[in-house]
DNA sequence: GCAGTGATTTGCT
DNA sequence: GCAAATCACTGCG
């Protein structure tokens, strides 16, 4: 049998991380490693592209998009808990994504991972797809749902979890991966506030979900 | 381009 | 209580 186990060299980020606003912590979460300890097997993958989503407690960038803007309802509970746990919803009547919680409890900054480089456990993430081992990377992780079904994350299983807790079957890491330079970018599939460059991504890396539409008329850059 | 799918929330009685 | 609208997506054409 085929275990993958933990490598030494991965470290839990401290919880401090992310009590800051989730624009500031998005960017730092690229290059992290997310991990799903199933019965079977480890299925990792590494953050390459994630968005934030403003609490209401920020009037002055009001975020219509985020499920926490009209305040708490039993579905965007963890939003509003403790930070660095899974926020996992149910979208379109089939797909889950998975959200990290950030800023001190009651504030509910939230941020979207929208895609994985996989790293561990692939022919399983691939068995999880309903795809063939040989596809590619970009099928396999690319995007928020195809992510959530490749690490077989749920809300019934995954949601509210502390992912810093070493008990925890889902869990973040970092590791001395170097971080390439990233780009920042209006976030994707929204209808209000579709223009605030909130979405973060590593530049030129495969498994980024679709060519960043840039804002006319501005660089890409860090400008928040 | 657009259909599929169902949980969730809102806005009425 | 019930109906309707909404939805941070994916896969197929």
């Amino acid at each position: 049998m085929s275990v993958n186990s933990i490598p030494r060299s991965w470290k839990s980020p401290k919880r401090a991380f992310f009590l800051s606003p989730p624009e500031i912590v998005a960017p730092n979460l690229l290059g992290s490693i997310l991990g799903h300890q199933t019965p079977t097997a480890l299925l990792a993958g590494r953050i390459v592209e994630v968005e934030a989503y403003l609490g209401p407690h920020i009037t002055t960038t009001p975020d219509p998009a985020a499920h926490s803007f009209r305040g708490p309802t039993p579905r965007n509970a963890v939003m509003f808990g403790p930070p660095a746990h899974a926020y996992v919803y149910f979208i379109y009547g089939m797909h889950y994504c998975v959200n990290v919680t950030c800023e001190p409890e009651g504030m509910a900054g939230c941020i979207l991972i929208r895609a994985l480089e996989p790293i561990l456990g692939r022919d399983q993430m691939a068995a999880n797809r309903n795809l063939p081992a040989t596809t590619s990377d970009f099928n396999l992780t690319s995007g928020p749902g195809r992510l959530c079904q490749a690490l077989a994350i749920t809300r019934p299983q995954h949601n509210g979890l502390d992912l810093l807790a070493p008990e925890s079957p889902l869990r973040l890491f970092q590791d001395d991966f170097s971080q390439a330079p990233h780009e920042v970018t209006p976030r994707i599939g929204i209808r209000h506030a579709a223009d605030l460059p909130l979405r973060f991504s590593l530049a030129g890396h495969p498994c980024v979900s679709r060519s960043p539409a840039r804002p006319s008329g501005s660089t890409p850059k860090n400008e928040f």
